[in-house]
DNA sequence: ACATTACTTAGCCAACTTGCTAAATAAAAC
DNA sequence: GTTTTATTTAGCAAGTTGGCTAAGTAATGT
């Protein structure tokens, strides 16, 4: 994958943010992670107490914001864990961090 | 500092990762750290384009969430930088990362 | 005591989020 | 080709967020 210009690692890093920062998605992504990386979107969907358009919205989300891949296989959609944005996070917290001039 | 348990730490993550949602709230932490860790809120606020109310709510979103912590000095507020709960994100994170049962 | 400085708190409003149900889509099975 | 299965998209309502202005508080200066 192509390397990104400033402007758009910003934006993913805010999106990464924003996606995590509800409960549910943080929690459909740690059951993946524990199902293997892997999971359809019903598979997900089941796991939680919510109806499935809520789980499937909280599921596009995560997607477009590059933490989850879409694939499709038959009539199930498959999301795998893409957790490149996480190396932003970590990397700004360590700005943060930092002692001295980082 | 005592140590948490379980259902406190979860809530302070949950609240560290609501915080840093917003852009203007990292950007103040980063100011911050850029100023050495600690600032009063009116150069906080007069490195922002918003009115100062605004800023403050920030600042006190952060302040509740632990990010920040508030010192009084005479007729100013001194924010300090307190960074526990990003150790908890971080952990969360390599929850995620770690490749076979972590 | 009164004014000024350095803030916070209260309260309004528009925009966004997140639950829901109902309707649409698209592949598979019959 | 109609039904079933798997899932998304649309649209609504309640709650939350994040701007703003106006009002409050608390220490300092005169």
């Amino acid at each position: 994958m192509s390397r990104l210009d400033a402007a758009a690692r910003l934006e993913q890093l805010s999106a990464a943010f924003s996606a995590l920062a509800h409960p549910t998605r943080r929690q459909i992504l740690l059951v993946i992670r524990f199902r293997g990386g892997a999971m359809t979107a019903g598979d997900i969907a089941g796991r939680f107490h919510y109806k499935w358009p809520t789980v499937s919205r909280h599921l596009r989300v995560l997607e477009t914001t590059g933490l989850l891949v879409r694939e499709r296989s038959g009539r199930q959609h498959i999301y795998r864990l893409s957790l490149h944005s996480l190396a932003l996070i970590k990397e700004w917290i360590r700005w943060l961090e930092v002692p001295k001039k980082g």
